[in-house]
DNA sequence: CAGTGAGCGAGCTTCCGCTTGACTT
C-alpha cells in the first residue's frame, strides 16, 4: 500500500505525475471541484454571515468515496491542485471533504510537471492559504447572488427562463451595442486615386494618392488636370523594419488564430485540444499564462539550431499582460517539440501544427525589412502619389509562422513572400503616367464580432476564465441572447473613372457589403435584455465590474480584508436595487414599439417579446374584444418590422384548396411555415413563402415528403411488427417498442436478420441497465415535456 | 415538433469555474 496520496486535479496530468513518482505514491485526480453550492438552490444563508451551504454533487459521490477510503490508508496527503484561488479551493474543500489532519496534510504546489519540479515542490510544501480560499468563496458567492437575483427578474419582467450573470451579460452587451452602432452607421462616400506610372525604363510604379476626396468632382479634375501635368519623384524614404514574433499560445490566442486560420469555432478548438493533451501531444489547454518552462526553452532552442542554424535563434521570456491573469499553467505549447507533426484526425494533426509553429517561432530572430517610400509630386497641384515596397532582408520568425491580421475581413498579411518590389528611382527623376483611376468607396460599417473576437475583448477586459470562454459563447446562444448566423449583406453600385491615353471613362460596377458569415448576432431578446439590464442594473453590467471585484478579490487574498465584509458591502446595495427594479410597474413594457394602426380594423398594432418570443400584437388589451397575436418570423426583427409586414402575419392560415379530397393549409408554427395536409405536415423550405406559395407547389412539397417518408423504412419483419430498421438523422437504426438503438458499424443494416436485431435490442438494454443514468433521466425530461 | 400568449391556479427556469466522461435520435 502506498503511504503518500497525491491529489491533482487533472487524470492526465496524476498519471503522468505517477510516473515520476513511482509506487511509494498513488496520485489520484479530484477531477475539478468536488463541491459547490447546491445547484438548484440559493444556498447563501444571508443573515448569517452569507455562509455557503456546499454539497457534493451526485456525480461526484462515487469519486468522493474513493478518495476517501485512499485518504484513510495514506500517512501522508499531498494536495497538489493549481496554484490559483480556484485551486487553493479545491484543495481546502478537499481537506474538509476527506476531514484531512493538519499533522499529515501537505498543500504543495509545481510549475512544471517535470520529475525535478515536483520532487522540488515535495520538498517545500506549505499550509492552505485560507486567505486565498475565502477570496475563492467571495467569487463563488458574488457569482450566485448576482446570478440567482438578477435572472428572475428577467423572468418576471421580460419572459421567462432567461439568465444574467456577471459574465455572459457583459458579453451580451458587447454584442448589443456593436449591433447598435451597425444600425446608427451612416455610409459615407468618398473617392480614392490610384495610378500607374512608369520609369524610363518601363519599370511599373503603382502607387496611390496621399488624399481621398469627398466628391466626385474633385477626383475628375485631378483627373483633367494630370492629362498634362509632369510626374517627379520628390523623394525616396528607405526604413529598415523589425518584426517580432507573437507569444506562446494562451486558450484565448489559440481560440483566435484557429478561429482565422482553420475556420475552427471556439468549442471545437477546445475539443481538439483536449484530445491532443489527453494523448500527451500538448500541455495543458485552459491557461492563461505565456510562460514556457526553462525546460522546454532548451529543447526548442536545441530545434532551432538544429533545423534552422543558430542565427534564427532568440530565446524570450514573455510575461502575461491581461488583467486577472492567474498563470497557474504554462503557455500551450507541444510537450515533445521534436514532433513535428502527429497522427490523429486531420484536425488534430492541424491544430497541433498550429500550436508547433506558434511554440518555435516564439523563441526565433526578429524578421529585418526594409521598407522603401516614395513620394512622387503632380505639377501645379499639392497633393502627392505615394508608392511603397518592401522587401524582406532576413525572414526570421516570418520562416515558419505568421500571425494573421485581426480584422478578420479574410485579408492575410502581407509578408512571406507577397511583398511588392518597386523599380530603381532617383530623386529629380521623371515619371509617365500611364493610368489614373478614381474609385468610388464607401466607409464601412462596424464589423460584427467573431466567437474567438468576442472572447479576445472579454479577456482584455479581464471577464471569464480560460475555462468559461467556449461555455459561455454557448450559454448566450442558448439562452437566444444571439445567434450565430450570417448576414447576407447588400448589393452596392460604384463607379469608377480611368483616365487613360488622355481619355477619361467611366463606368459602373457593383460590390456585395455588411456580408458576414458565422458571427454572432444579437436577437431581439438579446437586445431588449441588454436594454434592461443597462438601464436598471448599470454596475453589474458595467465594463469594470469585474476588475473592481477582483481588486477586492486581492484584497482579501492578501489578508486585507474579511470575505463576508465585502459581500455584505456589495449585497445591501444590489439587494436593495432588485427589490426596487421587481417593484416597477413595468410588465411586457420592456422593449415594446408601436408600428400604428391596422388599415382593416383600425386596431393598434405593437411588437413586443412574448412568452415565446417577439411578437406582433393586433388589438389591446382595454379592448372588448381580445388581441390577436401572431409571433414573428426568424428574419424579422422587433427593431426594423415594419406595420405592412406586422399585418400581414394575421394572413394566416391560408387556404390553398383541395388535393385528393382534403384541405390544403399553409401556416406558420413554432418551426416556421408548414403545410397542413390529411393531418400531415410538411414544412415549406426558404426559397419559397408561405404567403405566396401555389396549391401546385404544395402539393409538390407533400410528394417529395411521401418518398423520402418511404425511404425512412429500410426493413420491417412480418413476425415482428414492433421492430423496424430506420433511416434517421446519422444513418440506419432500429426502432423497437418506441426506443432507438443503434447498429454495431461492422453490420450492414440492409441485410440483418430479426435474429441479430433481437441481439442487439437485449446487447444495449442490458448496458443502459448498468450505467448511464444521463441518458435514462434525458429521456424521462424529453418524455415529461410532451 | 406544428399558435400557444392577456390573467387569479401549479411549478419550473438561473450564476461562474474547476474537471472529464458517455452520449450521440
Amino acid at each position: 500500500m502506498a503511504e503518500n496520496l497525491v491529489i491533482v486535479e487533472s487524470p492526465a496530468k496524476a498519471k503522468t505525475i505517477q510516473k515520476f513518482l513511482g509506487k511509494d505514491y498513488k496520485v489520484m485526480s479530484s477531477y475539478g471541484h468536488i463541491r459547490d453550492l447546491e445547484k438548484k438552490d440559493f444556498s447563501i444563508d444571508v443573515n448569517n454571515d452569507f455562509e455557503p451551504v456546499y454539497v457534493i454533487p451526485e456525480d461526484k459521490e462515487a469519486l468522493v468515496e474513493e478518495l476517501k477510503k485512499a485518504s484513510k490508508s495514506a500517512k501522508t496527503v499531498w494536495l497538489a491542485s493549481d496554484e490559483d484561488r480556484e485551486g487553493e479551493a479545491i484543495a481546502w474543500h478537499l481537506a474538509q471533504v476527506l476531514d484531512l489532519k493538519k499533522e499529515n496534510t501537505r498543500r504543495i504546489v509545481f510549475h512544471e510537471i517535470t520529475k525535478p519540479a515536483i520532487l522540488e515542490a515535495i520538498e517545500n510544501p506549505r499550509d492552505i492559504d485560507e486567505n486565498l480560499v475565502d477570496a475563492q468563496q467571495a467569487r463563488r458567492v458574488l457569482d450566485r447572488i448576482v446570478g440567482f437575483e438578477l435572472s428572475p427578474v428577467l423572468w418576471k419582467k421580460i419572459k421567462p427562463a432567461l439568465s444574467a450573470g456577471r459574465v455572459q451579460s457583459v458579453a451580451v452587451r458587447l454584442l448589443a451595442e456593436r449591433e447598435q452602432e451597425i444600425r446608427n452607421f451612416k455610409s459615407e462616400q468618398y473617392y480614392r486615386v490610384g495610378s500607374e506610372l512608369l520609369t524610363a525604363d518601363s519599370g511599373n510604379v503603382s502607387c496611390e494618392l496621399n488624399k481621398r476626396y469627398s466628391s466626385r468632382e474633385q477626383a475628375v479634375e485631378l483627373l483633367e488636370h494630370s492629362k498634362s501635368a509632369t510626374f517627379t519623384v520628390a523623394d525616396i524614404q528607405v526604413k529598415p523594419v523589425k518584426k517580432s514574433p507573437a507569444p506562446p499560445f494562451t486558450t484565448s490566442t489559440l481560440q483566435q488564430e484557429a478561429s482565422r486560420k482553420l475556420g475552427f469555432s471556439v468549442a471545437q478548438t477546445m475539443r481538439v485540444a483536449q484530445s491532443l493533451y489527453e494523448s500527451g501531444h500538448i500541455t495543458y489547454m485552459r491557461t492563461d499564462s505565456v510562460n514556457l518552462s526553462s525546460l522546454a526553452i532548451g529543447t526548442i532552442s536545441n530545434e532551432i539550431k538544429s533545423t534552422l542554424g543558430e542565427n534564427y535563434l532568440k530565446v524570450r521570456k514573455y510575461h502575461t499582460s491581461s488583467k486577472g491573469a492567474q498563470e497557474a499553467h504554462e503557455a500551450i505549447r507541444p510537450t515533445f517539440i521534436s514532433n513535428h507533426d502527429i497522427g490523429g484526425t486531420a484536425q488534430e494533426k492541424k491544430l497541433y501544427n498550429l500550436i508547433w509553429k506558434r511554440t518555435i517561432a516564439s523563441q526565433m530572430a526578429d524578421a529585418q525589412l526594409e521598407k522603401t517610400q516614395v513620394d512622387i509630386s503632380i505639377d501645379g497641384r499639392s497633393e502627392m502619389l505615394v508608392a511603397s515596397g518592401e522587401v524582406v532582408k532576413f525572414d526570421g520568425f516570418l520562416k515558419v509562422y505568421i500571425e494573421t491580421d485581426d480584422d478578420d475581413n479574410g485579408t492575410t498579411a502581407t509578408a512571406g513572400g507577397d511583398f511588392h518590389m518597386l523599380p530603381p528611382m532617383k530623386v529629380g527623376e521623371k515619371l509617365w503616367l500611364k493610368n489614373m483611376v478614381a474609385t468610388q468607396r464607401f466607409t464601412q460599417q462596424p464589423n460584427r464580432y467573431s466567437e474567438a473576437m468576442l472572447v479576445k475583448r472579454l479577456e482584455e477586459l479581464g471577464i471569464g476564465r480560460p475555462s468559461t470562454y467556449a461555455p459561455t459563447i454557448s450559454t448566450i446562444q442558448a439562452r437566444d441572447y444571439v445567434v450565430k448566423g450570417e448576414s447576407k449583406g447588400v448589393k452596392r453600385s460604384f463607379e469608377q473613372i480611368t483616365l487613360k491615353d488622355g481619355k477619361i471613362s467611366t463606368r459602373s460596377k457593383s460590390e456585395l457589403v455588411g456580408n458576414e458569415k458565422g458571427k454572432l448576432i444579437p436577437t431581439d431578446v438579446g437586445m431588449v435584455v441588454n436594454d434592461f439590464l443597462t438601464e436598471y442594473f448599470p454596475q453589474i453590467l458595467d465594463y469594470n465590474f469585474t476588475a473592481k471585484v477582483e481588486s477586492e478579490f486581492d484584497d482579501i487574498a492578501e489578508g486585507k480584508r474579511k470575505w463576508n465584509d465585502e459581500i455584505k458591502e456589495f449585497y445591501n446595495g444590489f439587494h436593495q436595487n432588485i427589490e426596487k427594479v421587481s417593484a416597477l410597474r413595468l410588465e411586457h413594457k420592456v422593449g415594446e414599439r408601436v408600428l400604428g394602426t391596422d388599415p382593416a380594423t383600425g386596431k393598434p398594432v405593437s411588437v413586443k417579446i412574448g412568452r415565446y418570443g417577439p411578437l406582433v400584437q393586433l388589438g389591446s388589451t382595454d379592448d372588448v374584444d381580445k388581441p390577436r397575436f401572431a409571433s414573428l418570423q426568424k428574419d424579422q426583427s422587433v427593431a426594423t418590422i415594419t406595420l405592412e409586414e406586422a399585418v400581414k402575419l394575421f394572413d394566416m392560415p391560408r387556404h390553398l384548396g383541395d388535393f385528393e379530397g382534403s384541405d390544403v393549409q399553409v401556416a406558420i408554427g413554432r418551426f416556421g411555415p408548414y403545410i397542413k395536409h390529411d393531418g400531415k405536415f410538411v414544412s415549406i423550405p426558404k426559397d419559397l413563402s408561405p404567403y405566396s406559395i401555389t396549391l401546385e407547389e404544395a402539393t409538390q412539397l407533400i410528394a417529395l415528403k411521401r418518398a423520402s417518408e418511404a425511404k425512412k423504412v429500410i426493413k420491417t419483419f412480418d413476425e415482428e411488427p414492433e421492430l423496424q430498421v430506420l433511416n434517421g438523422r446519422f444513418g440506419a437504426y432500429i426502432s423497437y417498442k418506441k426506443q432507438n438503438f443503434k447498429i454495431p458499424k461492422k453490420m450492414d443494416a440492409e441485410n440483418l436478420t430479426l435474429e441479430q436485431c433481437r441481439a442487439i435490442v437485449a446487447d444495449e438494454a442490458n448496458a443502459s441497465k448498468g450505467g448511464s443514468r444521463k441518458r435514462t433521466a434525458g429521456r424521462r425530461k424529453a418524455a415529461a415535456k410532451k
